[in-house]
DNA sequence: GGGCGATGGTTTGACCTCAAATGATTGAAG
DNA sequence: CTTCAATCATTTGAGGTCAAACCATCGCCC
């Protein structure tokens, strides 16, 4: 029996998230029009380029989140941009070795980032306690409502 | 020219932020299957169950933060599986009066929430104090990053 | 060498989301 | 009364997301 009622916080917290997800959601479409890469673009093309060695669609998957079956559309597009290189890897033939390319590194590097600028120049405004403890409370609301670990490496 | 680089808990933020939004994805998928209904199904059908008075299409999409454009195929299946009532004004001939069902009625009752069941239970486990101060700093972050305010109601 | 299960990537199907375009209907201004 | 801009809902087009089905390839075992 479910005993306990849901607390009145509850409330504000689904409330925020929604309004949290939304604003990932516009930011990625101000990025489109912007800079021609949608928000998964831009972190696909961050994990490439912060990678020293070629990824394969599973690795750059499990480091951005998403399921490969996710990525494979995208990755078109990145392609389709000249952004990144597919080779069909030598050793293991069903492997593809994920690169970013030069202008896909200048284009990332010159886009604004995954979240509203605005809000980045405020929150880096906070002080520096303050803003250690807004980490620290989203990180441990994660813990909770996000159990399922997509990177058990760490 | 872009003087302060960002802080680190930026990366914290954004990692969190992308998990959370994960999350609430595999749980609107994990409510598909057990109720039939999507998370945005849920979302509206609560709007309409709390609302007295029948919600124009536009209202419901205020209230849930979502464009009209967004709910039109959501009311959509709502409708199909006699959870949702449309019926045109008779006032106003543009406006769509939306009303819950019986049936919608209980069938929202019945299902989980947006949010993970464990996850809730675990956050209601929590002592006041830290439930407060979880849900507070989630607040101060919706409203640095999500700054257009859905609802200027309050 | 010939199966055969495991692994890697892509495709499919169903849904969500937005901005912009469309079609109806209203209300106000001539 | 007619016109015309504003408002309401829906449709369209482009992307994202997942699970599950699919095909290719590898590696092992006989």
């Amino acid at each position: 029996m479910k005993t306990h009622l849901p607390p009145p916080e509850l409330l504000t917290v689904t409330r925020a998230l929604r309004r949290l997800a939304q604003a990932l959601d516009t930011q990625s479409k101000h990025l489109e029009v912007r800079s021609g890469m949608t928000a998964s673009q831009w972190l696909c093309l961050q994990a490439l380029a912060q990678s020293s060695t070629p990824l394969s669609a599973r690795e750059l998957a499990d480091w951005v989140s998403l399921t490969p079956g996710t990525i494979s559309p995208v990755l078109d597009r990145l392609e389709a941009k000249g952004w990144v290189r597919r080779t069909r890897s030598a050793e293991d033939r069903r492997r593809i070795d994920l690169e970013i390319t030069d202008t896909g590194r200048t284009q990332w590097q010159n886009a604004p980032g995954v979240l509203p600028e605005t809000g980045v120049a405020q929150f880096a405004a906070l002080g520096d306690a303050r803003r250690k403890a807004l980490a620290h409370a989203l990180d441990d609301l994660t813990a909770l409502l996000a159990p399922r670990s997509p990177r058990a490496t760490d």
